[in-house]
DNA sequence: ACTAGCACCTGATCGC
DNA sequence: TGCGATCAGGTGCTAG
């Protein structure tokens, strides 16, 4: 469930409250949460008490919270993790992990589905090798765009799949992805080496926008599962104008915009400004069709 | 090496 | 009211 700008929430939600705390005791209340660990639940939970947490980082949709011995904490949220600090009892029916703190409080690692997880990586702090594949988001101070453009242009299957792909550019998932298509005007389905450089400038540009604004709003929730470390929705569901609004007329064009079945879940487009249609014949029609028309946002 | 498809889970909601 | 089918924002593994 969460993408980027919702786990940047909750790394800065972290980072408030584990800043300079160490950690008294961990319990793990379901294996799964765990799985990653190699060395078991049991290591785990022993392994972790005294730590002392450095500051948060990210990338992509990856967390980890670096100890200052040098370790790291690896946490991914899967599709309804959730971290919650709460100064009151909450329910506690998908707390996976409780982490303690020496300050008396207590952070829990809360995940319905089970799909994400947490595990120590040893010597991890600076960058886990378990996340090395992962590439670099747009906020990364040393993205490199023109390296993302060119392992894009090789890509050999639609624009939508190559954007949901972590290990080119990190931390789109599937609402930030419709989202910047439909900004761009570009129909999911359209082949990746037939855009040119401009044209995917222009596409990490709008994903890179379209992430900061809902940042700014607090994230993209449509209901509990995505809440910060307070339990606290973000606002950027009014934000958003393709990714769930089947049947409502486009912001730009007024078609209505519709709802495909794409890799087991669902895409959402405008038929009228995202049209250009998928398969090689249109691609063997028009091979010398200019870039494609982009929102300047 | 790259790509597509599926497995991994629980719970909310929808249609009958 | 109850039941099965469907759907949900992600990643990793594996077969081709």
């Amino acid at each position: 469930m969460p993408e980027l700008p919702e786990v940047e929430v909750v790394r800065r939600g972290l980072a408030a409250h584990l800043r300079g705390r160490y950690l008294t005791g961990v319990e793990v209340l379901h294996p799964r949460a765990v799985r990653r660990h190699s060395a078991g639940i049991d290591d785990f939970q022993a392994t972790l008490e005294g730590r002392t947490f450095a500051e948060p980082r990210r990338r992509g949709k990856y967390l980890w919270l670096p100890f200052t011995d040098g370790d790291a904490l690896v946490v991914h949220l899967g599709m309804s993790g959730q971290f919650r600090v709460d100064d009151e009892p909450a329910d506690d029916r998908h707390t996976r992990v409780r982490f303690h703190l020496d300050d008396g409080r207590q952070v829990r690692f809360v995940d319905q589905r089970t799909f994400g997880g947490v595990h120590l990586s040893v010597e991890g702090a600076e960058l886990p090798t378990e996340i090395a594949h992962i590439g670099r988001d747009p906020f990364d101070p040393e993205f490199d765009i023109e390296d993302a453009i060119s392992r894009f242009r090789r890509r050999r299957s639609g624009v939508k799949r190559a954007l949901l792909d972590q290990a080119i550019v990190s931390g789109i998932g599937n609402i930030y992805a419709d989202e910047t298509l439909w900004r761009c005007r570009i129909h999911p389905e359209r082949a990746c080496e037939r855009l040119s450089r401009h044209a995917w400038r222009e596409i990490i540009d709008a994903a890179t926008a379209v992430m900061k604004e809902a940042l700014a709003q607090g994230g993209t929730s449509f209901d509990a599962l995505y809440v910060n470390v307070n339990g606290e929705s973000g606002y950027f569901e009014r934000g958003l104008a393709a990714y769930g609004r089947e049947g409502s007329p486009c912001q730009r064009c007024g078609a209505l915009i519709v709802r495909e079945a794409f890799m087991n879940r669902s895409s959402f487009r405008c038929p009228r400004c995202q049209r250009t249609p998928p398969g090689t014949g249109a691609l063997i029609r028009r091979p010398h069709q200019t870039g494609p028309r982009v929102v300047k946002s």
